[in-house]
DNA sequence: CAGTAAACGGAAAGCCTTTCCGCTTCTGCT
DNA sequence: AGCAGAAGCGGAAAGGCTTTCCGTTTACTG
């Protein structure tokens, strides 16, 4: 459920034109190699690591790499592509599982670990560079529905107020999630979300009378 | 009131030794030729800017930055120590116009204004690296008392939360600020500030039995 | 199995930051 | 004033990284 085969309908730039040929399979292992080789040296060593390194771990070529990826910032978008996937799959399941309003809490929850983990992304999002765009938009395109419906399906409830959508919370949960110099327990970004989270709540209506 | 006198207590690692001699007046001259041009383009330019672009407007040699500024990074951290001045010097300002509430929501959104303009501070503050480390102890020091007393006036009121700290304040809303790629308009960081700021009033209390 | 285009690898170019060191310019002292 | 001597200067070179380039190798097609 987490890879995307390609043509499937959320990759941007990829539908089968009538044109293009299948890849060369040596061409596809490098590919697979790489990204597998970039999720491990991102994890061990940041996503600043040299490019080297993760040639090196693939067993290819730096020419390799930048063919699959014109700049390296693609190469760290596409490895994060995968972390968003595993993210929104997780949607799903827990609105079977629970409640809305618990739901809600739970994704929110598993989407801040998540984006306070890989501190790459946020990082990456943030960055103003053009090659992060595209990533940010398949951010929004699979993680927006996921959280609207567990949103909708919560501010049906009464507990949530519905005037901030989807989007917003991501963003928001995705800024107050990044590292803070002096912080480094994760605990702090949840208090900070948490405050966020509070300030979803529908406004205090003013108890209806008797 | 917003150069730092050198020795002034805030300054961390400066006071007069004994043994050390006033630096040479053409050091000096160079030192602020080269903050200024920093200034100049980092607005222009932005903070990622080749250095050799400084030295050149400077009218120095890079061999001067860098005895200067040991790092590059350290170059960044003068340049937005004065900006955070100003900001902090804006506190008292405030309070002595307005009420406390008023008070406060003004300086956040000087202070909201202030972080997502330089786009540098915050990128540098969250960076991790540790040449910013000193830079954001300054931060602290300087910012925090100034809105930890709009806070405890606000607070003593009773419509503001008391549980969540200044610093923390500080912390979540130079996240929030920081500049989202769809949105470039600040009214949108200003829209999540405010939800995190609505997330700061008193939780309403299950109003008292009769 | 041969021909061809796709894909490969790594050397080299291009940019940056940072270091180094011979030369210049202040400054304190006579 | 004039003269050491230290403090500071400039820019060349080192080092490291991303990105380009191109001769060579490899997988597919008929």
């Amino acid at each position: 459920m987490s890879e995307r085969a390609p043509g499937s309908a959320e990759s941007p730039a990829s539908s089968a034109n009538p044109g293009d040929r299948r890849p060369r399979a040596d061409a596809r292992r490098n590919l697979d190699a790489l990204i597998q080789a970039a999720r491990t040296v991102f994890a061990r060593s940041g996503v600043d690591a040299p490019a080297k390194e993760i040639t090196d771990l693939a067993g290819v070529g730096v020419g390799t790499l930048y063919r699959h990826f014109p700049r390296r910032a693609a190469l760290v978008a596409a490895v994060l592509q995968h972390e968003i996937d595993a993210c929104a799959d997780a949607g799903p399941a827990l609105s079977a599982a629970h409640e809305p309003v618990l739901a809600l809490a739970r994704w929110m929850d598993r989407y801040t670990a998540f984006v306070g983990t890989k501190r790459g992304l946020a990082g990456a999002l943030h960055s103003g560079d053009p090659a992060f765009e595209g990533l940010h938009a398949y951010f929004l395109q699979r993680l927006e529905p996921t959280l609207a419906e567990l949103l909708d399906a919560a501010a049906a409830t009464g507990e949530v107020r519905d005037d901030i959508g989807a989007r917003d919370v991501l963003h928001a949960i995705a800024l107050l999630s990044r590292p803070v110099p002096g912080e480094d327990d994760p605990a702090y970004s949840r208090r900070l979300v948490s405050v966020f989270v509070d300030g979803l709540r529908t406004p205090s209506r003013p108890a209806p009378p008797a």
